[in-house]
DNA sequence: GTCGCACCTTGACTTAGCTCAAGCCTCGCC
DNA sequence: GGCGAGGCTTGAGCTAAGTCAAGGTGCGAC
């Protein structure tokens, strides 16, 4: 990304996210109402995010792997307004946002980059509306799945073999839908030769199939 | 917003939102796919945004009015990512994104609440997700219904009655139900005594029992 | 090894919301 | 003033997904 920095210039950005954290299985990274102070870029490991309502319900509002982006929904109140939560041993990089603030004012193509990164997730989450609003059980797996391989793809690993980081829970949450249903389609999937499901073991064997699913010359 | 700039600065801030535009109902301010040059602010009227997948489905991602900000979901490509549509006659600024993003390095105040805007439209989608995933109906209208109201109070206007800019259809897509769904809630809240409805003139009768479905003592 | 726990699967039944259909407002237009 | 179209309401029946319950499975701790 960086084009045509100078040397220095380059380790200016550099120690931009120089700082690291580890963060153990089932440990947050962040909760919901914690001062927002940095952003953090996942080196290793998996993580999702999830907002709760007054009343106690849980929404997972996302998945993050290597590369992603953690706590943007930070800069809005100077809070946090979710919680993530690490599915695996992890490492981040701590991006403190009032130095990324002042590093972006002089260098455009960071503050770019930047904005883009922002506005990327703003369509990610118009996308899962999309599939919370109007897709069936069927889709909404299959779009999960063929989103997780996709991302899973441009990291260099197996576009039809993967291991699930998360329960059926916290899919169903994600989805909009109940561990049973997440489970009972998972279970339909490989009857129909679509999967094989080995617990978190998934491997895909007809892709072409969960596309047609997703967009759908059915209904 | 502008804290102690000069008369300079001030006016080419004001050059940046100087152009306008207008609106007819009906028509689209921008569509999915279009180059996406600038950003639009609301000055008057009232607008929807809406995704589309392959297939034809649409979802309804928001409800705009006036002082909110419209596109931003462009920045990431390029290219707008969803339809913009004027829900009656309305007007918007004309915020040119490269001109925002040359100022926004100059003023860091400028800069600061640009990004808490993004951010703001971050946590605005998680929190639809929330409702999309894991609320029933009445809920769901409950929370629209009371959303609406607040926004339209920070606006000047009353906090218990309203005229909808919308069509059942409109609301349903928004909140993932049918148009025959809002419809009966709409009924069951009335017989409750909870709303006064006649067609799109809406009367808040017991805001409170709203704030109870929402917050749900219930489930 | 085996015990315990968290997670997953499957079945039987229930239900919230969808579909289809019919009829009714209301507002703009001739 | 009447007519038509788009939008809204309501009913009846259906269905996808939820609920409740009873096992099964696999892994980590001891």
């Amino acid at each position: 990304m960086p084009v045509g920095l100078s040397r220095e210039n380059l380790e200016r950005l550099d120690t931009l996210v120089a700082n690291r954290r580890a963060v153990a299985r089932g440990e947050s990274l962040f909760r919901a109402g914690e001062t927002f102070l940095s952003l953090y870029a996942v080196r290793t490991g998996f993580f999702k995010t999830r907002v709760s309502s007054e009343d106690g319900r849980d929404q997972v509002t996302g998945f993050q792997m290597a590369g992603e982006l953690l706590g943007l929904d930070g800069i809005s109140t100077d809070n946090h307004t979710c919680d993530a939560v690490a599915l695996e041993d992890s490492q981040v990089c701590v991006i403190p946002y009032n130095q990324l603030e002042g590093l972006s004012r002089e260098f455009t193509e960071l503050q770019h980059q930047f904005h883009k990164i922002m506005s990327r997730e703003i369509v990610r989450d118009h996308g899962v509306m999309l599939l919370l609003g109007s897709m069936r059980a069927e889709e909404r797996l299959a779009a999960f799945l063929l989103n997780l391989t996709q991302r899973l793809q441009a990291r260099g690993f197996s576009a039809s073999s993967l291991i699930l980081r998360m329960t059926r829970e916290e899919i169903g949450s994600y989805l909009g839908l109940k561990l049973e249903t997440v489970s009972r389609t998972f279970s339909k999937f490989q009857e129909e030769g679509i999967l094989d499901v080995k617990q978190r073991q998934i491997r895909i064997l007809a892709q072409e199939k969960l596309e047609k699913l997703v967009n759908g010359t059915n209904c």
